[in-house]
DNA sequence: GTTAAATATGTCAAATTTGGTATAAATTGA
DNA sequence: TCAATTTATACCAAATTTGACATATTTAAC
């Protein structure tokens, strides 16, 4: 894929790509780091849902709100590793399913 | 040991525990998130040393500064995941050691 | 002991993230 | 279809985190 449409497609996402680096490519750990919080996200969503919560009561759980659960769940670049990990342990995802995700 | 000393010493280190809580006891989820935190916050330090960088060097490659270098290494509380990860990532970390850490 | 380099600590304005609320859109079940 | 439930999206003030800076303390080398 190239750069700029890579760039474009994850601008429109949300995602903030420094403009001042020296290349246009995201660099390894921006992208890792990307990857990480997707891949968090979408198992956050499969986990909540095999254990039959809906997000208004998952919210709930962890002293948050529905529509942040839902920001959670899409992959919001707006929300912290901190709050997806603190999610996934309230759930009690086993760390095998952690692991599985780091880059 | 005793609950009130527990938090008085997790407040003590800048750790805000919820007052309003059931039990005055750590959740499950917090310690296990605050054991997280500090576990990668000393192997961020170690890792850093081993590579003969100074924090002032770090901080340079992570478009950060000395003085939250330091906080990181230090266990602050006011420092996300998501700083201690990237600064991980941008430091090679292994996957295996960060698998260690996870709780 | 002196000096210099490295690290720790405190503060702050700016930026980001937060939970909450409102509401739109989608899904479900009859 | 249609009403109820669930999820998505937009917005906001409050709270938190940020990099930067100043300065104190520690460490290292001589």
């Amino acid at each position: 894929m190239m750069d700029k449409k890579k760039q474009k497609k994850l601008d429109a996402a949300g995602w903030k790509v420094g403009n001042t680096e020296d290349f246009l490519e995201l660099t390894q750990v921006e992208s890792d780091y990307i990857s990480l919080k997707i891949a968090l996200s979408k198992h956050l969503k499969t986990r909540r849902q095999s254990l039959r919560l809906t997000q208004k009561d998952f919210a709930g759980m962890i002293h948050s709100s529905q529509s942040r659960v839902a920001k959670m769940e899409a992959g919001d670049p707006g929300v912290t590793l901190d709050l997806l990990v603190k999610s996934l342990l309230t759930l009690k995802t086993p760390k095998e399913d952690i692991e599985k995700m780091l880059p």
